[in-house]
DNA sequence: ATAATGACATGTT
DNA sequence: TAACATGCCATTA
């Protein structure tokens, strides 16, 4: 089963930039379910082979994967820096120098709801 | 149908 | 800054 939140969060990832980043919050304020944090890392885990899933974090900079994960949290380093993106030793960044904001154009283009895009103005300053 | 779980976020200590 | 609690909501059990 397709719900149209989780295409809209595929699009929506499949936006983010060459050297970007964008936390779970972030995609699922554009998705428009912002507390929906949680579902935006079901999709990914479904889906990961169809959207740049290394591009997103959670919002402290921190690549969250833990346990069976642990072979693709160095895999996920790996291709951060392989965009010229800063990691710590501790797979932390600083976030906010590298996240993606998305365009007025992007966000018509993928027919968000009216909602998230006054929250997404709010926020992260569309 | 109810309860637990999870690649999270945010506010409170 | 870090640990803990509460909120979220789709998926699983």
């Amino acid at each position: 089963m397709e719900s149209s939140f989780k295409e809209r969060v595929i699009n929506i990832i499949r936006l983010i930039p060459h050297g970007k980043v964008a936390s779970y919050g972030q995609i699922a304020l554009y998705a428009g379910l912002p507390r929906a944090a949680r579902e935006v890392g079901w999709i990914l885990k479904a889906s990961k082979d169809d959207m740049p899933w290394w591009r997103v974090l959670n919002n402290r900079g921190r690549i969250s994967i833990e346990g069976n994960w642990e072979a693709d949290k160095g895999l996920q380093r790996k291709l951060l820096e392989a965009e010229d993106i800063e990691i710590r030793e501790d797979f932390t960044l600083d976030i906010e120098q590298y996240r993606w904001r998305i365009t007025q154009e992007e966000a018509k283009k993928l027919q968000l709801p009216h909602e998230a895009i006054e929250r997404i103005i709010q926020k992260y300053k569309l």
